[in-house]
DNA sequence: TGATGGAACTAACCATTGGTGAGCGCTGAT
DNA sequence: ATCAGCGCTCACCAATGGTTAGTTCCATCA
């Protein structure tokens, strides 16, 4: 049976291209459904157009995303294939997660800086 | 509001550092239990004992898992903190869709390596 | 009372990955 | 004929990740 413990495991190589945060993000942008490559790298902020080629390219690989180029003008459309779709949810959640967690993450990361600076607690260094 | 998409919003931040596959594995390895090190290392196939000891870190600074290292014989144990705990359900759902799906996955992938090699269809090269 | 070994790291090093900026082939508009 | 836009690719460099080998502290055993 699949495990993503074992490193051998094929699942685990799964997980470990579809645990980047390119792929995420690109899985939640097409969840708006089918677009352009221009119009993916404006709607995600940063991503500079080699890894979106890349990550695309992956993702296409592994039936997640569809390519569709044929029309004249060199225009090329992306879509989440039918496999794609079953990651929504999943993808979904994880986004939701840091958007609403965000504030306990960085109040945490804060006090643990300042922690750092003066507090005779920790032992180790 | 939070937004993933905008690079500069600190949810961003969150997820670039969540979307990695040490932290999916390492939080769903500590959703059994609070744990040792080694117990961490040992569960985790492939680890190394760097980049567990440096995802710990990260997760610990971000409030996501508590690190107690009291006892005198130097053991340390690891665990989920209550705000760690709410990343179990959209971490496992990621682990859950790479086991159930890799089949699908696999088998796309070989379909589309074997159409890379003498397949007609596609222009670019 | 060393000697051994385990636990939890840290350091140094190198290979791979990711980001940056420029360029290229094609097309349709001016 | 030129030019801008689209969808990339290339070459380069910095940062990240993996590998191996330590190191420190403690506990146990001969």
């Amino acid at each position: 049976m699949a495990n993503v413990y074992s490193a051998a495991c094929p699942s685990r190589q799964a997980l470990d291209r579809l645990a980047d945060k390119w792929s995420v993000l690109l899985i939640g942008a097409l969840e708006a459904g089918p677009q352009r490559f221009g119009q993916l790298r404006d709607r995600i902020d940063g991503v500079s157009e080699k890894m979106l080629a890349q990550t695309l390219r992956s993702l296409e690989r592994d039936g997640l995303v569809n390519r569709q180029g044929d029309r004249p003008d060199r225009t090329v459309v992306y879509q989440l294939t039918p496999l794609g779709e079953t990651l929504r949810a999943p993808v979904a959640a994880i986004r939701e997660w840091a958007e609403q967690y965000i504030n306990d993450i960085e109040q945490a990361r804060e006090q643990a800086d300042s922690r750092q600076s003066e507090d005779p607690g920790r032992v180790r260094e």
